[in-house]
DNA sequence: GTAACTGCAAATCCTTTGCTATGGA
DNA sequence: TCCATAGCAAAGGATTTGCAGTTAC
């Protein structure tokens, strides 16, 4: 990761405040929205191109569900929830050591080397649920 | 599922039959060109079409990696193993069982319903980790 | 001063859609 | 015959890129 490479930018630290005060996954299109708010002409392509560094810096994770990519400024490890009723996306935190088992136990079946597990839950929330 | 929807045709079932033969887990574009070996003038508009159908029939599973979808003639359960250096995309079968405590544990913490689980590991493969 | 960054617009994918023709039942 | 499906080409949407001007350091 590379904290320290790039210039200030009042563009991405906006970018970078957008993020970490929102607990939803914004889109591109979303944050894109939420930034002209705050900086009325910044270009769509400077949000991409921004994004893209964060990422790089490690500052922010992309998060890929279905085909569109959202963005969370939480880097701690994490899964995420989808409901298929209202589309929101929210943090699962899961006890490592069930993962630890699980990981292991396919290393050991498969002789890959793991790095990372993405995983998504997908379902019905517990707010569209009570309808 | 509509397995039963839908007339024959040869495009449609070349392609199925493209994804039944290949261990692999193609992308559109790769499955376009296998399929203009057997059929020349294949469009790539069919090819989106008949994914699509296929998905709707339950034939097919689309999968989902980073910002790309690929398409699985495998539709019993599994997960998805992707070497970050060759690409490759492997299947994972992984114990039931071992998935159930997990799932509990999380819809009673959360109050979410849950109905799937996409996995995805990321790391290195037995084959690329040897080099 | 200079290299990184910006806005803008054009270019590049990837995917869907509208149209007319074809072919399966 | 009739309607799903085909090919083709254009449209649409997301993302990247080239360029000239601006700004952080």
């Amino acid at each position: 990761m590379n904290e320290n490479k790039g210039r200030y930018s009042k563009q991405r630290e906006t970018i970078y405040q957008i993020l970490c005060d929102n607990m939803t996954h914004p889109t591109v299109d979303e944050i894109y929205m939420k930034a002209r708010q705050i900086i009325p002409d910044i270009s769509l392509g400077t949000v991409y191109r921004n994004l893209n560094v964060l990422v790089e810096q490690g500052r922010i994770r992309r998060v890929d569900i279905g085909d569109k990519a959202h963005y969370d400024a939480k880097i701690t490890k994490h899964y995420h929830f989808v409901c298929k009723d209202c589309g929101d996306i929210s943090d699962m935190y899961i006890d490592d050591e069930m993962l630890k088992d699980f990981i292991s136990n396919v290393e050991e079946k498969t002789g890959n080397k793991l790095e990372s597990v993405d995983i998504i839950f997908n379902g019905v929330c517990s707010h569209c649920h009570k309808e």
